[in-house]
DNA sequence: ATCGCCATCAGCCGATCGGCCGATCTCTCG
DNA sequence: CGAGAGATCGGCCGATCGGCTGATGGCGAT
């Protein structure tokens, strides 16, 4: 059972570079190519292949919203879609992997990579690259009490419970209420954690408090 | 520049497999393999390798343990610690991904992650296994998209952007001059998101924005 | 071609926030 | 005991935000 890979990708070189790579594996089978993400839907609604290639930088359609099309939340039998870029901007990143995405490779990967992520994706699993994987774990994997002693000068155990309330929405009067203190007393403390953080705003302290993991 | 790995391993073939496929590659050297926890530890201060190979289940320390020891927060000049196991439970990877692993293995990847895995852990990336990485990936992947249709007024494109810049802290001012429009057409944008979003405030907005994934 | 949606802009005003000064009280640590 | 840190409170003031009302132009659908 041999698996059935469409390339897609705006440039020759990366296109019959990846088709050799591949069509030397005996258990996979390149079954077509294209250069934009309108001729990929196409074909991939065409030949139906177990996995589609995705380059993101592409004309007509980029890379990720071929996925959402083909493997986004709503569709009918999805395709499994590996997408490969040179960048690895975070926003891509998030990107191709919620709109449907089963694998996100750099073109540095080396050819090792490219045909494990193929192999898993038709299994119907997904494999990132290292170097991307690192990130999300950072993301995933040491939430609050990392961030909170990474600081030079830490939070107390008062300003976190003002940092939790206003990461939720709360105005300094309801974080006054239900913390049974004063006006004054959580704007103070709101003066030091912005000191602390490096914030502007209380906009900034939530967003620290939802990227650290404080909150969630 | 050869990588040097330390193997810990209850079953002595599950060493021996390893060691032989490791030692196979030309920039990878076994430099020692232990049978439990605590010897783990010992090895891997004595011999400082580069990787440090660990099986969750082992006699005195398990490889959590072990990795928390040897990787975790707080440690200086941590550890690359790669975890190897049979079984892929969720406890374990997101046990093992907290404690600082850079990446974690099922022992059916075949040798081919195996190796990947090592030379990614070198180089300060992750390599996870396909499928754990999927399912990880299921727990990032819902929202976003689903969020902002699922509003029964959904945000415009323009909305969404002046929501992004404002769940990161901008204020109105830069956000019209990051947008290029006036501040009026800011908090027009503003009060329609309010009212679409059922929020009493931006840092509201802001949470939306974090808990559904439409920032990152 | 008229209607509705979207994006753009303007001004006004009260509420909230952010920055600044100050203060008292408690607890811990040396 | 004295020093320092943390939590509590008050007042003042300018900046920002939030709510309102209203207006213009583009663009697609009926």
């Amino acid at each position: 059972m041999t698996i059935r890979v469409l390339i897609a990708d705006d440039q020759e070189l990366v296109r019959t570079g990846f088709q050799m790579i591949l069509d030397a594996q005996q258990d996979i089978d390149v079954v077509g190519t294209v250069a934009n993400g309108a001729d990929a839907v196409e074909a991939a609604r065409r030949l139906r292949p177990d996995v589609c290639l995705l380059d993101i930088r592409m004309p007509k359609l980029d890379g990720i919203e071929v996925t959402r099309i083909l493997a986004g939340p709503g569709v009918e039998n999805p395709m499994r879609v590996v997408i490969v870029t040179t960048f690895d901007l975070d926003e891509y990143v998030y990107g191709a992997l919620r709109s449907g995405a089963t694998g996100f490779l750099l073109k540095d990967s080396g050819p090792t990579l490219l045909i494990e992520a193929v192999r898993a994706a038709a299994a119907g699993d997904a494999l990132v690259s290292p170097s991307v994987t690192v990130r999300l774990l950072q993301h995933l994997a040491q939430p609050a009490v990392g961030a909170v002693r990474s600081l030079n000068d830490p939070l107390t155990e008062r300003e976190l419970d003002v940092v939790r309330l206003v990461a939720r929405g709360r105005t300094n009067q309801e974080v006054a209420a239900e913390l049974f203190v004063s006006l004054s007393t959580v704007k103070t403390h709101l003066g030091s954690i912005q000191v602390k953080l490096g914030a502007r705003n209380r906009v900034e302290i939530a967003a620290w408090a939802w990227e650290s993991g404080v909150v969630s």
